[in-house]
RNA sequence: GGGUCUAUAGCUCAGUUGGUCAGAGCGCACGCCUGAUAAGCGUGAGGUCCCUGGUUCAACUCCAGGUAGGCCCA
């Protein structure tokens, strides 16, 4: 006899179990195994950095992380779900600077770069836990057994093939340029780590007068937001396309772009002379600081990067703090100060504030030129910066020695391969994504830190010859020490031990000594997470590339695009073909979620209080997975208690009736089933909800495929099992009662199945309670597929009126005030549309579901209106003069059916006005048509009704009866009697409920169980009693149990 | 300044190709129903579909310009 019994009412408890069920039975893992062999559908883990605590972001993502794979694992895919962790890194060495409470490199080096290493690799895991509470709380199915983790040496291998792979191909080299600098961590950043970090700052805005040389008091006039570059001023740069002029302000005589004059000057200036750039070119002026003795230095020079966009047309170039200025240093060949040190200070060079940080140098120096009067105004100037995107220091730009990746030399590749990428949304690929590769600058891949891949280039002390090193067996070969090359851990300080012979003339080469840009790490994991071409062919050709990956829309210059560029030099193509990005989450207000704003929404209060499932169905249910939405705190809540308790509870009481019924799922077999038409219904639903559930999710629209299993669940709970109530608790065991168990244990089983991606904890404990054979779990289960046969359009629109239909017979009960219970014995139905009417059980479901005896379908609702007939006193006052008042209160009086029929009959009506007659005819009435007093009417686009509310002895009398026996089942309900206890029932009440009782008892026991019914007496100490008002009427009632 | 996305009810969001699309859920009010349901159903209150122009017989929808916000870049 098979047992259901009911799903856990408290879903933490639930979810614990099924939990627990997951780990015992292995079913992750059986999961990936039994499709062995199958069609890969491959995944790729963006690996999260354990070092510090997952939050709500990583939740975002790791939701869709996880429903594609599980749905694709159901459709038979063979889907393995290595995990991995990004361990390298800034972000890293911060935090254990931060706990060692080192401040700088220099302290850093001081506390000994081996003993910092190896607290850095202590650090990546101080939250591995934690994450892997939270993918385990959350049923992320990954598998963190095995994963691929960047700081061990297979890995860090894979990147020195890599490297030398590109190396070789000539597209590793060595630049001076002008990079973003962070002057703490005391490193460069690449492009997209420079894009973390903008933000809105104020920074002085001044205009510095530069005096021309011979001409007494004439300056030209620059502008700039960093005065702390003025002292490295070696430069001034105009346009020969731009206009000039010669202006005197206040007495004092200025140069700068005429364009601009008003902007700067306002209206107070009087112009001396006009004249092009072209002439100011090659001029010699007065810096404010002389720190050059170079004779090419404080010249002015043409440059087309000066614009009229801001400023004076006249721009002040420090080639050591700008790319721009560098390039027109390198250019003009203009000389280069370089007064600050590697921490942003400033050296001996600059005396005047020698050791200051240079942003704190700014106050100082502009004090310093205002009076020496080199000023001619100083504002404040609120625009965006660059910060460091972790240490939130401004960065600089400063000229370093930096190793690079001539993207640039791939660039049209790295476009094409774009192309073949599925972005979703689509707008990716040639909007944000596509306008970032459009602007591609080469890769700055080299960091002046410690804990990172190092890099794999020796230089040899005597020849300067450069080595690129691919793999452990070549660091052997080239090695002094070979034994130390065999057993090295390749990291700093231990790879820095290892000298080289230099091939070509035999001399001591040593490491350069910088180590990666963490992004190679995470980008290179196509490849390295195999510790690929070193072992792993196979299974590399099997997983190249990913079928799809997902991640938030911060990774579009991360992971996107090292992923890109990576594969596409090594592999010539991309390593993803489907990338799904998933949008920000922000605060109710709509503001980001920030730390500093205290807004951040901790995604445990939020599953601790309303479980996985909830959070998962709620994110899933809210927006497109890639549009930024409002989180609200309870929405989780939400879902819980309207969706995921509704499932419940329409799976319990499918449970409480199966067990009644011993209905056992094996026994039947679902060809002989004598379907009811609401058994078709609720098939075609079925069918159609998975299609449409399938549809959605193969077009990355889950939205739509969580509307379509809501839209089911309320048809389902709200429709079929209310209109099927009945069957399933008639006395008969028929054939009936058997397609309708059947029916709704397949609704339940198939949504189960369903909702396994989405839900999985909810899904597995209702396909634990129906499954009778079958795979184990529902996860290991095949993705449900529609059958075409039981789809059924026709049906669906039908069932669809019928709905229509009692919402406005319900409506029509509403507005005549009585309550369903009430039967009534007329609904009129006039379609305004094309449509055939209801007949047999769909007419008999209307019926029902609106207690009234019948309902037709008229084409004329006429024979049901009569007609009012009201005197229209326009017409009557001319024609009756004093007796029109009198006669149209006569009109009013008659009743209009006389009036009318006679006015049909002869045209005219004859007032009698004490003896006197009067002709009324048909213009001097209003004669207008309604329905009949008893009648409501209700009337929509489609449909109008007349519901007939009079009331007969025998509809009052069942009125009564209906009354009772909801009566009884509350009382019934509340004495906590089972649904199946049989039970004695004694009233008392006036004669008319007497008699109603006596005419329907059979109907009334039947309902309630009763098998003695007894009249005018109670018994003393009955198991429940209740007084009550039945319609305004007194009785009481007394209940025994049977048995 | 450039790119990109977004703007619809108090809140969260749907609105396919221009044509009964001005919607759903939540919240609020009133009523109803209940041998599954701390559930459900009905009704009501409420919107300048961000603004301005344009195309069209017809614009929430298409085009142009603007405003505001998010993200990204310079």
């Amino acid at each position: 006899m098979p047992t259901y019994g009911d799903l856990t009412e408290d879903p933490l408890e639930r979810e614990k179990e099924v939990m627990g069920f997951w780990e015992e039975e292995e079913v992750f893992q059986r999961s990936v195994e039994q499709a062995e062999g199958n069609e890969e559908w491959v995944f790729y883990e963006g690996p999260p950095t354990a070092n510090g605590k997952p939050h709500f972001g990583h939740l975002m993502a790791r939701v869709y992380k996880d429903l594609f794979p599980r749905y694709k694992a159901m459709q038979g895919y063979h889907v393995e779900r290595k995990g991995g962790w990004d361990t390298h890194g800034l972000p890293v060495e911060l935090e254990v600077e931060k706990d060692l409470g080192l401040e700088n490199k220099e302290e850093i080096e001081e506390y000994g770069i081996e003993n910092f290493v190896e607290k850095c690799k202590e650090s990546v895991w101080e939250y591995k836990q934690e994450w892997e509470r939270m993918i385990e709380r959350m049923g992320f199915w990954i598998d963190l057994d095995d994963p691929y983790i960047t700081y061990e040496d297979d890995y860090i291998e894979t990147l020195w093939w890599e490297l030398k792979n590109i190396w070789e191909q000539g597209l590793l080299y060595k630049g001076h340029k002008v990079l973003p600098y962070c002057p703490r961590c005391g490193t460069g950043l690449s492009s997209h780590e420079v894009a973390q970090g903008y933000e809105m700052t104020e920074d002085p805005s001044i205009f510095v007068k530069f005096p021309i040389e011979g001409e007494d008091g004439l300056s030209l006039l620059a502008w700039t937001t960093t005065p702390w570059t003025i002292p490295s001023n070696t430069a001034l740069a105009v346009s020969d396309e731009l206009w000039y002029a010669k202006v005197e302000v206040h007495g004092e005589k200025l140069v700068m772009a005429k364009a601009l004059l008003d902007k700067v000057l306002g209206p107070d200036y009087e112009t001396i002379d006009e004249f092009s750039g072209e002439e100011l070119v090659g001029l010699s002026y007065d810096p404010p600081y002389r720190l050059s003795e170079d004779e090419d230095a404080y010249v002015v020079h043409n440059a087309d990067f000066v614009t009229l966009d801001e400023g004076t047309g006249i721009v002040h170039v420090a080639p050591s703090f700008g790319e721009e200025d560098a390039e027109l240093g390198e250019k003009k060949g203009i000389p280069f100060v370089q007064p600050l040190n590697l921490n942003g200070k400033f050296t001996d060079k600059f005396p005047f504030a020698e050791g200051e940080f240079v942003k704190d140098a700014d106050d100082e120096i502009v004090q310093d030129l205002e009076k020496r009067d080199c000023l001619l105004r100083h504002e404040s100037y609120e625009h965006e910066y660059p910060f460091c995107w972790r240490c939130d220091t401004p960065l600089l730009y400063f000229a370093l020695d930096s190793w690079y990746i001539e993207t640039t030399d791939k660039k049209d590749e790295i476009i094409e391969n774009n192309q073949a990428i599925n972005w979703h949304p689509e707008h990716m690929k040639d909007g944000r994504f596509g306008d970032f590769l459009d602007n591609l600058k080469d890769w700055a891949l080299s960091r002046d830190r410690y804990w990172g891949t190092p890099l794999n280039i020796w230089t040899c002390e005597d020849c300067g010859h450069e080595l690129a090193i691919g793999s452990r067996k070549e660091l052997v070969e080239h090695a002094r020490d070979k034994e130390l090359a065999e057993n090295v851990e390749m990291h700093r300080p231990y790879i820095d031990e290892v000298k080289l012979n230099c091939p070509n003339c035999q001399g001591k080469m040593e490491r350069v000594e910088h180590v990666l840009d963490t992004w190679f790490d995470s980008g290179s994991m196509h490849t390295a997470q195999l510790h690929y071409p070193f072992e792993n062919h196979d299974e590399f050709q099997r997983l190249f590339p990913a079928d799809f990956i997902c991640e938030g829309q911060d990774q579009t210059r991360g992971w996107f695009y090292t992923l890109l560029v990576t594969s596409t030099l090594l592999h010539g193509q991309s390593s993803f073909e489907n990338v799904l990005v998933t949008g920000y989450g922000l605060d109710s207000e709509g503001n980001a979620m920030s730390k500093s704003k205290g807004n951040v929404i901790d995604p445990w209060d939020m599953i601790e209080e309303y479980g996985a499932d909830a959070v998962r169905w709620y994110l899933y249910s809210s927006t497109a997975p890639w549009k930024t939405r409002r989180l609200e705190e309870d929405g989780p809540g939400e879902v819980l208690y309207k969706f995921l308790d509704t499932v419940r509870n329409t799976y319990n009481f499918f449970s409480l009736y199966a067990e009644i019924d011993d209905f056992n799922p094996e026994e039947i077999d679902s060809e002989d089933l004598e379907l009811s038409l609401l058994d078709k219904w609720i098939n075609s639903r079925l069918n159609k909800t998975i299609e449409r559930v399938t549809e959605s999710l193969d077009d990355y629209d889950v939205p739509s495929a969580t509307a379509a299993i809501e839209n089911f669940v309320d048809d389902l709970s709200n429709w079929y099992v209310r209109c099927s109530r009945d069957r399933f608790w008639s006395d008969e065991s028929g054939d009936d009662k058997l397609a309708a168990h059947a029916t709704l244990y397949n609704s339940l089983m198939e949504l189960s199945k369903l909702f396994s991606p989405f839900t999985p904890f909810l899904a597995e404990e209702l396909y634990e309670n129906l499954r009778s054979g079958g795979p184990e779990s529902v996860h290991l289960a095949d993705w449900p597929e529609a059958d075409p046969d039981a789809l059924d359009e026709d049906l669906e629109s039908h069932m669809s009126e019928v709905r229509k239909l009692t919402a406005m017979g319900r409506k029509a009960r509403n507005q005549a005030e009585i309550k369903v219970r009430q039967p009534l014995s007329q609904l009129i139905v006039q379609p305004k549309k094309d449509f055939d009417g209801l007949s047999g059980e769909s007419l008999e479901l209307l019926k029902e579901e609106l207690n009234i005896k019948e309902v037709e379908f008229k084409e004329k609702l006429q024979d049901y209106y009569v007609p009012v007939v009201e005197p229209d006193f326009s017409k009557l006052g001319p024609r009756f003069e004093e007796n029109a008042q009198k006669i149209g209160d006569r009109i009013e009086e008659i009743e209009d059916e006389i009036i009318v029929e006679a006015l049909d009959e002869n045209g005219e009506f004859e007032v009698n006005l004490e003896g006197e007659m009067f002709s009324v005819d048909s213009a001097d009435v209003e004669v207008s048509y309604k329905p009949g007093e008893s009648f409501v009417r209700v009337e929509d686009n489609d449909y109008a009704l007349l519901l007939n509310t009079s009331l007969d002895e025998d509809l009052k009398q069942e009125g009564y009866v209906r009354e009772l026996i909801r009566r009884v089942q509350q009382l019934r309900k509340e004495a906590g009697f089972e649904v199946t206890d049989r039970i004695e029932l004694y009233y008392t009440a006036d004669e008319e409920i007497d008699s109603a009782v006596k005419s329907h008892a059979d109907y009334l026991r039947k309902e309630t169980l009763t098998q003695e019914l007894t009249s005018g007496s109670l018994p003393k100490k009955p198991d429940a009693f209740s007084e009550e008002g039945l319609n305004g009427k007194e009785a009481r009632i007394a209940l025994n149990r049977v048995g």
